[in-house]
DNA sequence: TATCATTTTTACCGTTTGGTCAAATCTCTT
DNA sequence: AAGAGATTTGACCAAACGGTAAAAATGATA
């Protein structure tokens, strides 16, 4: 007799993923995200990931049974990556320093991961049809449990008084910027299609705006 | 003899619009303005601007020759719109009230023109592929102007140190987060969908942040 | 009201798109 | 080396896509 395996025909419900599963399954998401995070859900198209990911378009939908199968497991993936900076802000440290350290990590992950940032924002453009639910739910939840740390500083004096959640978007807008209008940021400052060599220019910028003062005090201050 | 219209059969190309050809232009750039800003030019389809014009789409072509002409025209009309509030920074203002008005007109922009807004962010996802060209040559050199002026007051030591292109990039990306992003902004807050009320606070943090201190001096700072 | 230009519609065309199917090929294990 | 299962491919399909042609309907004007 021999080993018993998944007996289901479809490859993503097996039990345990074949060399060759692991490796297509790599190329079909990572070809996905190029084209998904250039051109949106709508915009995308099989033919196109399948070509990037040097594949034929049978071969791509015997590993994920449609189109939208391919971009959830893109945006499931995509969450973790969104939420983890934000997770790590802890009431215990100092504001400047909880601050200045999540902007570091959200800029390096817009860095790290432009497509993803994008392929996020692709999703919110359109009306976040497919997480819609993830926001309402899971991210409002960390938003308030973040906010209400903000709030607490701005109670004890740590932290000027506005509102928590503004002052998470500000971050949120300024970090994502740099992945999701790269092209325009290279397009100002006159670099090359490649270049991302703004980015320690951009940290230093966030900094003199959250974390001390862009205007000094005047007149009219 | 009659009056000399023009002799050509495209209606884009004759000397004088009629009343039904205004009244049908500004509908289908409407619509499709609905559409692109949504879904992007590639996840766009003349089928879905013609519904939403309540139009057929051989009508909708009558008008405009094709789908990339309704794209072209709805761009000229956002980048007029866009560059708008950049003009009017003044050398002469102080540089709070400079920054601060700039602010909020840039503000007032997304919440009237958040559809615009996501056109924008839409084309420069895609990597800028219809408006690269405006981007290095018109919008650079009015970066680099107004840029000039900022450089001015850090000089003078009224506008501390930064790169004053980043400071720009700050400004954009945190104003028309509220338009390209109102989604997540709306399910952050528990806001209902047409809901728009989040615009005061927004402007009462961007002036926190831009204009005064957000974090005290500290042992830290 | 007759006339001519403008506008709208119907019917269509070739291509692209998301997806299926069965056969062929490859890979792994025994 | 053989068999079973996993993988890949070519041929195909219906619907959606961008767009065209020509006739029909409407509007403006003399």
């Amino acid at each position: 007799m021999t080993q018993i395996s998944a007996s289901s025909e479809n490859p993503a419900e097996r039990r345990s993923k074949t060399r060759i599963q692991k490796e297509n399954e790599t190329r079909i998401l990572l070809a996905a995200l190029e084209v998904f995070s250039e051109n949106g859900f709508r915009g995308a198209t099989l033919d196109r990931i399948a070509a990037t990911a040097k594949m034929s378009k049978p071969n791509l939908l015997y590993y994920f049974k449609n189109k939208e199968e391919i971009h959830v497991a893109l945006l499931t993936d995509l969450l973790d990556v969104w939420l983890a900076p934000l997770r790590e802000i802890s009431p215990h440290g100092e504001p400047a320093d909880e601050i200045g350290s999540y902007i570091r990590r959200k800029l390096e992950s817009s860095r790290q991961f432009p497509r993803e940032s994008r392929l996020f924002a692709n999703e919110m453009l359109a009306g976040a049809p497919h997480i819609g639910d993830f926001l309402q739910s899971e991210l409002k939840q960390l938003v308030d449990e973040k906010a209400a740390i903000f709030q607490g500083w701005i109670d004890e004096r740590r932290l000027a008084p506005c509102d928590p959640r503004h002052l998470l978007f500000a971050i949120w807008s300024t970090t994502q910027h740099y992945a999701d209008f790269s092209v325009q940021v290279r397009h100002v400052l006159g670099l090359q299609p490649g270049d991302v060599s703004y980015y320690e220019e951009a940290l230093s910028m966030l900094e003199t705006l959250f974390l001390s003062r862009l205007v000094p005090p005047g007149s009219t201050d």
